[in-house]
DNA sequence: GGCGCGAAATGAAACCTTTCAGCGCCAGGC
DNA sequence: GCCTGGCGCTGAAAGGTTTCATTTCGCGCC
């Protein structure tokens, strides 16, 4: 219809000068009101839409941020990009997204592709760790904020919950409850390193618990069935009483898989804790005791640090965020005999062990954030 | 650290021309191959990255694609979105994402911020049908794909699936596995419509089937189980024997409402059928039957007329594109004697009825889409 | 009435790319 | 040997905005 209108066209309609259009946009204050008003009415009539293109070309970087994630379907990234998304609207920014549904490929194609749209900075949830192609983009300029606290304080930014202190949270309400055969299910193992460390510390705490595993290629509820039904499978005799599922997908399938096999009972015969307190974990069968993990917090607080490192350019700190996880007792773990203290979202109740982590996680309350700088 | 680097600059490194340089990169062919490794070793050295912003802007036309929906959180829309991102990541094209929250003034400022970045075209489930802001949207020239069946085709391209079918479907199966007094459970009714009038006309053409109506503000978990409470508290003489709630977040609410409450079965006092078909109706203690949405399909075809209207322009023929949902029967309403058929993703077996949208149904089964142009 | 000052408006430059008309050059046909 | 055509390269224009050095205007004050 209309070729494009632009703030050309706006200037000549209302009879002024282009640069006091974008005045108008940008510094009203600049402008005296009856040219405000003039150049407003004639934007209307002229349906008049700025060009952002054009505006961050000009202003050199973006007001887009790029999110990549390993897979979008998993609730907790879902609600991670909601956190996000809302937040960063608040500053008229921009989320977009992408899955790398745990493919190096795609991650790399992503990250090129919001390269190229000078985004004003990406979060990542790498799949490998820190390559070089994030050192790469990162001393180009793009500023990096890493889900994943395994990364160099020294040359990222990052923002995580402290794996491991979850758990080690985890196993010991395990432990507490009287559990003394644990499985760690969950993998692929680089991915949820961290929480297998804490709970092998845990176990290590304790006399007379042992603590097996079983790697699983993904977490997802069918990896979870799976688990359960491997579980199934074994000796009776040779069964856990307890599993720690490394995040709630994998829990609610094995959950799923074990209550279908009616002879066993959660938490009765097996006690089952999982980990990133989704929507659905206080929603399935037996509700699902884990550990949450403060969502908009870590979304407040990336964003925050993006706009840090992108505002302070290379005069900038990095620093990794850990923030403390919280238990979530709910009735999977619910001991044999009578109830453990106070049920409901009593954090950290059960760490109160000598270690540092949990020392930091009790005084760190599942809210503040601790920080390594560089 | 570098001043950023352009083509220019690579021009100049490797001794060619700024024209020379964006052939490179657009059409190599043209490039003698001599040039075209000294240009592209240039690069390498200068570590150049192509400036996608400026690139949009001299084309005319984004390579962004703005998908609105009502709420990321939900898996239904969790999922779309990764279809489409996936899709979209095919063409080299980026998903920017906006939840409004059943919001419209949120809804209302992701579409001003997605016009502004020159989206190469929208996606949009509208929270209110259509507003004259798409209507002035569309006229202006950016390509809007609804989902939603309501819309005008005269004006609008959308992709849905057929809400009136499925909801047909659910009742049927429900009447047909033996229930008699059914309550549709959903809302706000703006938005689950079509299920409900498909519901209505299957209850209505069998004797004796009665349908009652609870509308809840949301069609979330957490007021699924506020339906189920509320069906608890009714007399249990005049509690209904089948559910049919308007989405599967909403069911397993009311799954977990009712089962938490052990005087009462599924499927045996009360059967319960959801929609959508999100990974976790599998996955439910008892596993949900529901009606299957084509998610990919849907995805793929929104996109294929997305670009279709990006590139006719002003000939572009709008369309109505409803794809058949497809009945998924599991636990959750097998019927009190003997199992109906064989249980698992027997698609409308159940759905034999005489009307119109059943037969259609049984003949799409479930892929093939129906065209209703303009 | 003239001077100077601050506020407001102006218009060209810059951001980085793609496109395109034009130019030089070489091979081949006459 | 000259003309034609084709191929590759060149360099400037365009796309819409923001920025900023300048110009213009209005007003108070001497």
């Amino acid at each position: 219809m209309k070729p494009n209108v632009g703030i050309r066209e706006v200037a000549e309609h209302a009879g002024v000068s282009v640069g006091t259009v974008s005045n108008v946009l940008n510094h009203p204050k600049n402008v005296t009101p009856a040219n405000l008003a003039k150049v407003q009415r004639s934007m209307l009539e002229l349906g008049f839409v700025r060009n952002d293109l054009a505006r961050q070309l000009r202003m050199g970087a973006g007001s887009t941020i790029g999110l990549v994630v390993l897979n979008i379907s998993n609730p907790f990234f879902a609600d991670l990009a909601h956190a996000l998304e809302a937040e960063a609207e608040l500053n008229g920014h921009t989320v977009i997204l992408g899955s790398s549904d745990q493919n190096a490929e795609r991650e790399d194609r992503y990250i090129d592709l919001f390269e190229e749209q000078r985004v004003r900075g990406m979060l990542i949830a790498p799949l490998d760790g820190v390559t070089p192609r994030l050192s790469r983009l990162r001393s180009r300029g793009t500023p990096v904020i890493l889900f994943d606290s395994s990364a160099d304080p020294e040359h990222f930014c990052s923002v995580t919950l402290d794996g491991t202190a979850g758990g080690y949270m985890a196993t010991s309400h395990l432990i507490e409850t009287g559990r003394r055969s644990i499985l760690f299910a969950g993998g692929p193992f680089s991915q949820v390193g961290e929480r297998l460390t804490g709970a092998s510390k845990a176990a290590r705490e304790h006399e007379g618990v042992t603590l097996s595993l079983m790697e699983t290629n993904d977490l997802t509820v069918a990896e979870g069935r799976e688990v359960g039904d491997r579980i199934l499978a074994m000796p009776a005799a040779s069964r856990p009483d307890a599993i720690f599922a490394a995040n709630d997908l994998l829990a609610v399938g094995i959950l799923q898989s074990l209550i279908l096999a009616s002879d066993l009972s959660v938490p009765d015969d097996i006690a089952l804790i999982g980990y990133d307190d989704i929507d659905f974990a206080a929603s399935t069968m037996v509700p699902l005791s884990t550990i949450r993990q403060p969502r908009d917090l870590i979304a407040r607080e990336a964003l925050r640090l993006l706009h840090e490192e992108a505002d302070a350019g290379s005069g900038h700190v990095h620093g990794r965020h850990l923030f403390m996880p919280e238990l979530v007792v709910r009735e999977s773990t619910r001991s044999a005999g009578a109830a453990a203290g106070a049920a409901g979202a009593a954090g950290g109740a059960g760490v109160a062990g000598g270690s540092v982590a949990s020392s930091d996680a009790s005084t760190a309350r599942g809210t503040a954030a601790k920080r390594t700088g560089a």
